[in-house]
DNA sequence: GCTGTGACTCCTT
DNA sequence: AAAGGAGCCACAG
């Protein structure tokens, strides 16, 4: 194997990291970029999340469980990948107000969750 | 190599 | 509530 390399993709690989957060995201929670950012070790980079969910063709990688901050589905309202993910959402029960989702209700990782990986180790 | 763009977020007015 | 700006940086042209 010389040539035509398939690059396989590196655990440190920021792409890879990213894509390894986001396909953790439980059915009926959601994160947003920069919190999958941070997740995936890569603190104020919420720009490169859009980037590689724009760019991957990963197939059942549950893209629409991500969203910009606050809840707010990042997509422009009506915009067909708008309507697409509050579809999916929808579909697993995750609850919207408006154009927002109920944080409080669907936001992954719980508090305690993440306390238990502090305390615990993961 | 440089520039503009953008599925972002945070802070300050 | 809303708007401007800084930080961030992969990608496409």
């Amino acid at each position: 194997m010389r040539s035509a390399k398939p690059a396989p993709v590196k655990l440190s690989d920021p792409h890879a990291r990213i894509l390894e957060v986001v396909r953790r995201i439980p059915r009926g929670c959601v994160c947003p970029y920069g919190e999958v950012a941070r997740l995936a070790g890569l603190p104020r980079r919420a720009r490169l999340v859009g980037t590689v969910l724009k760019t991957t063709a990963e197939k059942n990688l549950p893209w629409y469980r991500v969203l910009g901050a606050n809840g707010r589905i990042a997509f422009p309202v009506g915009s067909d990948a708008y309507l697409r993910q509050v579809a999916r959402l929808k579909k697993e029960g995750v609850r919207l107000k408006g154009q927002r989702v109920d944080m409080q209700r669907h936001a992954w990782p719980r508090e305690e969750e993440s306390l238990d990986k502090l305390l615990w180790g993961g």
